[in-house]
RNA sequence: GGGGCUGUAGCUCAGUUGGUCAGAGCGCACGCCUGAUAAGCGUGAGGUCGGCAGUUCAAAUCUGCCCAGCCCCA
């Protein structure tokens, strides 16, 4: 290397002037900071490990340069050693941006250009060789290098693997000891904490959103366990319902079309038997994706002896609710309007509805209807389905609202709303009621109406937003109007079927057979030629369309179904309501209390073949009907036609149960059952009771699980789960059903007491992750580092690439040169690596690829994508959900967002658990040696844990996972960033200080297991079992108690403390000498100097932090701080409301200092508008500020100012600092352990040889040297400190 | 179209019964530290608290209207 050429990404910041050429130039390639010099050796690994022979030079031979040598040969590691993580399995090394190995993070951190030093390439890495894993810590396995036991001896405290790899090691405990099992079985007797699961469908893979629910679900089983409680899971599926169905015709291939009118028929010409068993295989498609995914996350529940809707025990439960409501006659047939899609046969849910609507132009006209016995005069009316007008039978107004009659230029005369009357004369303006019970002529008289017709009601839904304010009635075609009609006795004309076509006869050539969207322009033709067109436009606006098929659009229509008289329970189901504790709290009141309160007859059936049959036979004489509660009751009654050849659970469904026929009891002819089946809202909202087969089956579980403590679904299930819920238990358990199952009493029957109602996740932006817009962050890749994806073959696509949507790859959150590793399908080997690039959308779960690699590699179809850094995991996914945001808050769901908690929490810890095992180890520490300490750092963190203790219950007990979280998280911090920070030191030594520290640091660990357990199992277990082995899992101890620890007033001095070191260290930004640099003081002037005398004991903190030879509370404050003194608003604003402002314009305008002066005394008057005031020093907030020009650094509370003047004697000290710090790194550069002496020689200039041997003792006992040789340097110095030229040789001893 | 929720720093979010430089983390900038170390830490910059009115001595906080986003319902 040339004399004075530098590599500019590692020097450091110049110190002081110094010449070109001079010595500091000319050292400028060794005076790089050691956490290059680790980079380079990282990059270079395996090379550059020769412990030996560079532990017996010096750092580095004058005469030769330090290049060649890093280029020695790699002495090969011992097996097994390596170093880091390992990575997973395929994925290629993690180059930096040059494309070699990465730099050193600070080179990064600063911004400089990476790797422009001359330098030969690097060697080639061998596959096997593990590169550093951003975002974690290097790990190295006991044995090698610094280990973190004496002598390799004992080792009683072993380190944290990686995530992934601890939580495989804690879920095969978890196996291996049946933990949950155990942890069930030793709370047998306890009280119990009744959670319900609400049962997913497994017919589709579950998604982040499971991953939330499931996260919540478990924290509080698992918490309250802990507390003692005794917490039964039982797991369950829900197995009925159209989506179910769909998804069979799908694969079936069935659909309407052909010789289908519809898909129903379809379904019946396909058989109702196969179709049956064709939705029971397709309800568990991914039960195993299910299981593994809640394995993985740690969500504990009990899969043996999961409920299954469609089990005949279950379905039972149901048929007793369904005959209970019906003997009590809340079950009655009736119409209601549905959205129906007519290719489908079928009506569609709200939640399916929502999900087609689209923004379409449709007709918007005006039409006018002729009034009876008024020659000319005509009603305009409205609308937007001309399809509908032939069927229609009244006009509705506003009763509160203005209409106007106008005589026109042609003589007409026309009703219309007054603000959207038509040109003309103005004949007399009336209220809408006036204008009710007016009579018009109908527009056809295709049909005869069977009731009342034509005539003009009064309509609350009417408005003026659009149209003439006179709205057109057609009841078959609209839920407002078909309300409207069944409140005033209308007819029902309903031209259009269920097919969506007119009728072939009995209406005129021009429409007959056509599909109702056609019949639109015919209509409108045939009004206009006939005159009674008034206005012909269109309308853009949100129409329906079927989610199954985009182009069907959907209809409104009056169907004939069964429905639950639920209207009558609403006061009922409002007092339950106001026995729920939701949150977020808003849900009582706002969503599901409106929801209650604007209630409607629940619309139980369905006209479908796989569902819970509804348990009605119907009489062919005498029309007699009866609802049983069982197949027994059926039997019991006589009933025939059983067919025990299927599965007992097909027995009791479509269409073997249609063939049970039974005798009426009042005629003695046939009954047969209704041929519908039942909203699975309804079979879910049983899940209470029909999980343990209630009460066919005993009464006994039932009465000990209800009503559930917890339960927890997303905000969706407000309408679903939450309602069926709580409106199935207000009608069926009542104080009557109580006593006469010999229920348990309970005043509100409500069927949930807590309930935490989640959010959505979205993406990293915050919309809804979406498999079909690529926003999507596979659960795999979080848990596992893979993902599976279709590919498609693109020759857009460069070779070695993989492109994606652009939310997709920023949410992989990959380095400039990092590649995923690609896999078949089938294996996990992997044949190649692919860059990700951002481009079109190729579908859901799909990414493009260049056709030659897929032939290259063989992929066709499918491939797994191995991400190159680390899994996550599972911990660090639930974590996301609890920390991130509270639960009812939409969460962002992205790898960068789980890494960046992880950061923050889990990485933390562990390295606090990392430098407890290190110590302990080294110093044979084990749980027996614990004392007690009355050391301030160790009373202050065992009192932050029992804060913590006492905070996370409390939250907890209030279900506030959010807050709870924070709590731990602010505990983290100060433990990493305080205790150990500030107790390092401590725990190099090995006296009773250094037992005390570790005892504490310990007590905390295993108290701080506790705590995290129902957060982290996995990690808190891993930690439990390595603190007290033994013991059995976490997840089987008490939760811990707050063993009031906590000194409030040591707490509120230490927080202070950290306030002046975070001032103090401000101050040292502003100076400019780096803390290893001894300063002569700091001066403290606090705002309120009666915390002095508190804060003396704990000085020496401060001292250490900011490394000054002493601490003052400055005499002289007034040289460079301000005071200022204002009013205290809170407790004088009460006191003197409007006199407020002049009191704060005379404290303001009057001597800070007399102000403090008098009201420490007698107090200090101010003249206000009222009279005089006397202000006491309660009534004052005294506050400090820095003046200009002073090293200092001040908040409202304290001002800390440093003496920044150094002299030799501290210049001395400074240097024997660096020494200390030149030699740790060379300790380090030589990979020694913890515990190894070294001999070390010095050779330097008259000034560091002087702090070498000025400090000799302690610079040894700092770096652990059995001897250290100090001489003058020959030649040119290898390493520069501050301009003073330095060798080092550094040796193991 | 109706209802609910949410708008606070570039991003993600805190902000107690209204009370006086508006807070944290990430990111960014600068720096520190280095026997927790391919980590860690500190400091700093950055905000008309969505907008407009109102109530009040005092509003991010209470009220009304408006705007935007999300959810539910149409």
């Amino acid at each position: 290397m040339p004399r004075g050429s530098r590599e500019p990404r590692c020097r450091r910041r110049p110190r002081g002037r110094i010449p070109a050429g001079s010595r500091r130039a000319r050292l400028g390639r060794s005076a790089r900071s050691s956490a290059c010099r680790r980079a380079s050796r990282s990059r270079r690994r395996p090379a550059a490990r020769g412990r030996a022979g560079r532990a017996e030079g010096h750092s580095r031979p004058p005469d030769r340069p330090r290049e060649p040598r890093r280029r020695e040969p790699a002495r090969p590691r011992p097996p097994g050693a390596h170093r880091c993580w390992p990575r997973p399995a395929g994925t290629p090394p993690a180059p930096g941006r040059d494309g070699r190995p990465a730099p050193c993070s600070r080179a990064r951190a600063s911004g400089r250009p990476a790797g422009r030093a001359p330098r030969p390439d690097p060697a080639p890495l061998p596959p096997s060789q593990d590169l550093p894993t951003p975002g974690y810590r290097r790990r190295r396995p006991p044995g090698t290098g610094r280990d973190n036991g004496p002598s390799q001896g004992v080792v009683m405290f072993k380190d944290l693997p990686s995530p992934v790899a601890l939580e495989e090691e804690v879920l095969a405990t978890w196996k291996r000891d049946a933990v949950f099992h155990a942890s069930l079985e030793a709370r047998r007797d306890a009280p119990r904490f009744v959670f319900y699961e609400g049962p997913p469908t497994a017919n589709g893979m579950p998604h982040n959103g499971h991953v939330l629910t499931r996260a919540m679900k478990d924290l509080f089983p698992r918490y309250k366990t802990m507390r003692g409680y005794r917490v039964d899971r039982m797991a369950g599926w829900d197995t009925h319902g159209l989506p179910v169905e769909i998804e069979v015709e799908k694969t079936l291939g069935v659909r309407s079309g052909g010789e289908f009118r519809n898909a129903r028929e379809a379904v019946v010409a396909y058989g109702l038997d196969n179709f049956a068993h064709r939705c029971i295989e397709s309800v568990f498609t991914y039960t195993h994706e299910w299981e593994q995914l809640t394995e993985r996350i740690g969500f504990w529940v009990d899969t043996d002896e999961a409920y299954v809707t469609y089990h005949r025990d279950y379905v039972e439960s149901v048929w007793w609710a369904l005959a209970t409501l019906f003997d009590r006659g809340l079950l009655y047939q009736g119409h209601k309007c549905v959205w129906w899609w007519p290719e489908g046969g079928t009506a569609l849910s709200s939640h399916e509805v929502g999900e087609g609507y689209r923004d379409v132009d449709d007709p918007s006209v005006t039409v006018r209807f002729a009034v009876k016995d008024q020659p000319n005069t005509f009603i305009l009316a409205w609308t937007t389905t001309p399809w509908t007008l032939p069927s229609n039978v009244a006009l509705a107004v506003g009763p509160d609202l203005s209409y106007a009659k106008v005589r026109t230029a042609d003589g007409q005369i026309l009703i219309a709303a007054e603000s959207r009357a038509p040109e003309g004369e103005v004949l007399e303006v009336v209220k809408g009621s006036d204008l009710v019970g007016l009579r018009y002529e109908p527009l056809y008289d295709w049909a005869t109406p069977d009731g009342r017709a034509y005539e003009v009601l009064a309509g609350e839904h009417v408005t003026l937003d659009a149209g003439s304010g006179i709205v057109h009635t057609a009841p078959a075609y609209g839920e407002a109007d078909f309300d409207l009609g069944k409140r005033e006795g209308l007819a029902l004309i309903q031209l259009v079927g269920a097919d969506g076509h007119f009728p072939s006869e009995g209406v005129p050539e021009w429409v007959a057979g056509a599909y109702f969207k056609e019949a639109d322009k015919a209509i409108m033709r045939d009004l206009t030629d006939r005159g009674l067109m008034f206005h012909r436009g269109t309308i853009r606006h949100a129409y329906p369309f079927s989610p199954r098929s985009k182009d069907d659009p959907l209809l409104q229509l009056a169907r004939p179904g069964w429905f639950i008289r639920t209207t009558e329970f609403v006061p009922e189901a409002l007092r339950n309501n106001d026995a729920v504790n939701w949150l977020p709290g808003h849900i009582k009141e706002g969503r599901f209390g409106d929801f209650l309160r604007n209630n409607v007859d629940w619309a139980l059936s369905r006209e479908r073949f796989w569902g819970t049959p509804l348990p009605i036979w119907v009489c062919q004489g005498c029309n007699h009907m009866k609802a049983f509660e069982s197949m027994k009751a059926l039997e019991d009654a006589g009933a025939e036609g059983f067919d025990t050849t299927v599965d007992k659970h097909l027995q009791i469904h479509k269409p073997w149960v249609d063939r049970i026929t039974c005798p009426c009891p009042e005629c003695g002819l046939k009954m047969e059952r209704v041929s519908e089946v039942i909203d699975c809202w309804f079979d879910s909202g049983c899940m209470p009771f029909a999980q343990f087969g209630f009460p066919h089956k005993g009464v006994d579980r039932f009465r000990h699980a209800f009503p559930a403590d917890f339960i927890s679904e997303a905000v969706d299930q407000t309408r679903g789960w939450f309602y069926s819920l709580m409106i199935i238990a207000t009608m069926l358990f009542d104080e009557d059903t109580q006593k006469a199952y010999g229920l348990d009493p309970v005043d509100v029957p409500r069927p949930y007491r807590n309930c935490i109602v989640l959010g959505h996740v979205g993406d990293m932006t915050g919309k809804k992750e979406s498999k079909s817009t690529g926003n999507y962050t596979s659960p795999d890749l979080v848990l596992r580092g893979r993902m599976k994806m279709r590919v498609v073959g693109s020759p857009e696509v460069a070779r070695g690439t993989i492109s994606m949507v652009k939310i997709a790859t920023r949410s992989l959150e990959l380095g400039a040169d990092e590649k995923l590793g690609v896999s078949h399908e089938e294996t996990s080997e992997v044949v190649g690596h692919v860059a990700v690039v951002p481009g079109p959308n190729h579908g859901k779960e799909t990414v493009a690829m260049h056709p030659d690699d897929m032939a290259a590699w063989g992929i066709t179809g499918s491939a797994w994508f191995h991400a190159p850094f680390q899994a996550p995991g599972a911990d660090a996914f639930r974590w996301l959900f609890y920390a991130s945001n509270p639960p009812w808050t939409n969460t962002r769901n992205s790898l960068r967002s789980i890494r960046e908690g992880q950061r923050e929490f889990h990485l933390r810890l562990m390295n606090v658990f990392s430098f407890f095992s290190i110590y302990a180890n080294i110093n044979g520490f084990t749980r027996d040696a614990v004392v007690a300490s009355g050391h301030a750092l160790d009373r202050w963190i065992l009192g932050e844990l029992d804060r913590t203790v006492a905070t996370v219950t409390d939250q907890m007990d209030q279900y506030l996972v959010y807050e709870s979280a924070r709590a731990i998280t602010d505990f983290v911090d100060g433990l990493s960033n305080w205790y150990v920070r500030r107790s390092r030191a401590r725990f190099w030594g090995e006296g009773d200080d250094t037992t005390a520290a570790l005892s504490s640091l310990y007590t905390v660990l295993v108290g701080l297991s506790r705590v995290i357990a129902p957060f982290v199992p996995f990690l808190a277990d891993a930690m439990f079992t390595r603190l007290v082995p033994g013991a059995g899992s976490v997840h089987l101890q008490a939760w811990p108690e707050d063993e009031g620890r906590l000194d409030p007033a040591l707490a509120e001095r230490m927080a202070m403390i950290r306030e002046l070191a975070s001032l103090g260290l401000a101050a040292r930004d502003k100076v400019g000498v780096r803390v290893r640099q001894p300063l002569r003081a700091a001066e403290v002037v606090l705002a309120d100097k009666a915390l002095q005398a508190g804060l003396e004991p704990l000085l020496f903190l401060l001292k250490d932090e900011l490394n000054v030879r002493e601490i003052r509370f400055s005499a002289r404050a007034d040289a460079f701080v301000e005071y200022l003194v204002k009013p205290n608003y809170k407790a004088l604003g009460k006191r003197l409301g409007k006199d407020m402002k002049a009191c704060a314009a005379a404290v303001a305008s009057a001597d800070p200092a007399a102000i403090q002066a008098a009201t420490q005394g007698d107090g200090f008057v101010v003249e206000l508008p009222s009279g005089p005031v006397t202000l006491t020093s309660d009534d004052v907030l005294v506050e400090v500020q820095p003046r200009e020009g002073f090293q200092a650094s001040g908040s409202a509370r304290a001002v800390v100012a440093l003496h920044a003047d150094l002299d030799d004697d501290l210049r001395e000290e400074g240097l024997s600092r660096e020494l200390i710090n030149r030699i740790q790194t060379e300790r380090k550069n030589l990979d020694l352990g913890y515990t190894d002496r070294i001999r070390v020689d010095v050779r330097g200039d008259d000034a560091l040889q002087a702090a070498a041997k000025r400090f000799a003792e302690h610079i040894q006992h700092e770096v652990l040297a059995i001897s250290m040789d100090v001489g003058p340097l020959a030649g040119d110095a290898p390493l520069d400190v501050d301009g003073h030229g330095l060798m080092l040789a550094v040796q193991r001893a």
